[in-house]
DNA sequence: ATGGGTGCAAATCCTTTGCATCTGC
DNA sequence: GCAGATGCAAAGGATTTGCACCCAT
């Protein structure tokens, strides 16, 4: 698929990492896509891929600015702002029942030992905030 | 709580942050802590995280090593090794009904946007290679 | 000639490590 | 004294930014 909006760079970057299905890195996609461009530089490739993701082509997995810390260690779901970054725990959580998560597990081959529920969107001050 | 296993600069880090309910990030503990251990460097506070979170005493949320990215922006859940890292695709899915997830967003004051669900284990790679 | 896109290098942010010093036993 | 813990500074890895340059318009 072409996109028209996007320059020679941009359409090598979507395009390797459309055909990778590995979830690859920044640095990983830099060297695929020097094959192709073998000019392009680091900088360039993380600017396209903002682009790309501020345009809802492609999705970012597991970016955190910073780590953050727990001392309730029982399992529970978190909430994400996606607007000021607010981590916050999640009172009720979701329920997935156990045979669920096994056969979710199993499908990817893995041998599960803890699962994460992770809810995006805006907190309450930042709804209230912009109406 | 106290636990003869930790010294004074452990323990006051646990103390904070099991005081502090808004999962806070090591340079937020790091700042807290100083009130009551001046002395004590960041180095340390990151030294006394990894310890008490080996013990299971914490837990670390949203720690990637790095940024993935993945052309598929449908919704779908994650499966991460906890040995080598690796990121996989879940083919069956966890489903969760809506009104489940938009009770636990609104439990949490969340206006809701997104969702995701992690799997951690270890794969199959993983397993195999230590039975 | 003008503006956006680019490469390079330097800067930044979070985290880890090396090392000399300090501490309690 | 000795082993482990500590502070400081430097290193490290991922990402971002500043800036001069280049190219198509």
């Amino acid at each position: 698929m072409q996109d028209k909006t996007l320059n020679a760079n941009a359409q090598a970057v979507l395009d390797v990492l459309r055909a990778d299905m590995h979830h690859p890195t920044a640095q990983e996609l830099y060297e695929q896509v020097r094959h192709v461009r073998p000019h392009i530089g680091m900088a360039t490739v993380y600017r396209i891929l903002h682009q790309l993701k501020e345009q809802g082509m492609i999705r970012e997995i597991g970016r955190d600015l910073e780590c953050r810390y727990d001392a309730d260690t029982g399992h529970h779901d978190h909430a994400i702002c996606t607007q000021c970054g607010a981590l916050l725990d999640v009172p009720a959580d979701v329920r997935i029942p156990q045979e669920q998560l096994l056969r979710a597990a199993q499908s990817a081959g893995m041998e599960l030992s803890d699962y994460e529920v992770r809810l995006y969107g805006r907190c309450r001050q930042c709804t209230q905030q912009y109406h």
